[in-house]
DNA sequence: TGTACATCAGTGAACGCGCGTTCACTGATGTAC
DNA sequence: TGTACATCAGTGAACGCGCGTTCACTGATGTAC
């Protein structure tokens, strides 16, 4: 925090947290910039000091959530080389693993309203992270046959749709969805059977 | 809309719709009550004679949708009978469809703050949707050798987790995420993939 | 068929609230001398 | 080291707004006679 009387220190991130904290709780769309500003111990005009409002705010959240993720996928890319199909698998599981470490930033960056294309850096850094698991499934798709291989832009959407939708519906305390695995291990599976089914796993794998 | 004069015939189903409108357009926490009251053309006063207040008519909206989507699902799980495959490639179409079909409950359904809990009618509506594609994942599962069958709730779990990340990431005009193939498309071939690495489907089909 | 009346769905004004944002200000900080 | 001063981060009061909800009311509807 490192608060020297009257003068904060570091606000403006000091904000960003108060709103990632808030918007793990309530959702983009139920976040306050005067909450975020009463958690940060601040007014909420000082906010204005920082951002442009609380459309910035949230921006900015997203933003270093996207940071966050691509540094996280090149690294479970890169530690899974040379093997084209570990690489792939954990760059799977390191989307899973952000969505739980960084929940806040997590949702500011998939569920807010605010387009991803808002401002060319936003748009930068989210480019940033698809690439990654599009060029994961690039390297990937060479050990597919030519001829049954499927567009390399589709599986890596399958297995981002499939991660989020394990993240959307199991790793959060969403009702009525409470199967009795783990996140990881359903992802770990259902990713598994997937590969399979491109004939990349051996059958008895 | 049956208006008919200063009575205004049905009321609760218009205000249900207008929500379910404005939910679509919204999401769950966008959505006011006033602006729903506004689109049925009465007062934000009258929907009190209809609801206890605003949670009301929104859990109303997801308890429709519940029923909408378990009507979809058992006759596209009958559609498919008696062949086990074709009756849980159907139930992962009929998910889609329905979330193209009826966003607005979709949205009420599944993006919504509000436990499932929150009525026993809202849970019994939930369990009967959930319980369809259980059904079909055991039927499924039959087909699998024992030895290497994983508990059908793990893949009716992996076949929702699915189709919600397509529908969430692809189906909507979510930025960033402009795939080149239709949400349908993509999840069909998801999904076949996924069953052909459960060894349901032969490796040319 | 015509009139008196009970019902109750919808009105409209009002409330307290928290929101995002603005503005003139104040006072702690760090620098120049 | 001590003093004068410019900077600028944060204050606090105020704004207009739309929200959910309440309340006494009104007037259209349908029934009893």
């Amino acid at each position: 925090m490192t608060k020297r009387g009257y003068h904060h220190g570091n606000l403006r991130q000091a904000l960003v947290d108060a709103a990632l904290l808030l918007i793990e709780e309530l959702g983009p769309t139920g976040f306050t910039l005067s909450e975020a500003a009463k958690t940060a111990g601040v007014t909420p005009a000082a906010v204005y000091r920082h951002f442009e409002g609380r459309d910035d705010l949230i921006a900015e959240c997203a933003l270093q959530g996207h940071a966050i993720f691509a540094d996280l996928m090149e690294h479970a890319y890169a530690s899974g080389q040379p093997s084209a199909l570990a690489a792939f698998e954990a760059t799977g599981r390191a989307y899973l693993a952000f969505a739980r470490r960084f929940p806040g930033h997590y949702m500011a960056m998939f569920e807010s309203g605010t387009s991803v294309n808002a401002t060319p850096q936003l748009a930068a850094a989210a480019a940033r992270s698809r690439d990654v698991l599009e060029r994961a499934a690039i390297a990937l798709s060479q050990h597919i046959a030519p001829e049954k291989r499927p567009p390399p832009a589709m599986f890596s959407a399958h297995v981002w749709a499939m991660s989020h939708g394990v993240v959307d519906l199991f790793a959060r305390g969403r009702p009525g969805a409470a199967a009795p695995f783990s996140p990881e291990d359903l992802l770990e599976a259902g990713i598994g059977i997937y590969l399979r089914g491109l004939g990349l796993i051996g059958p008895d794998a």
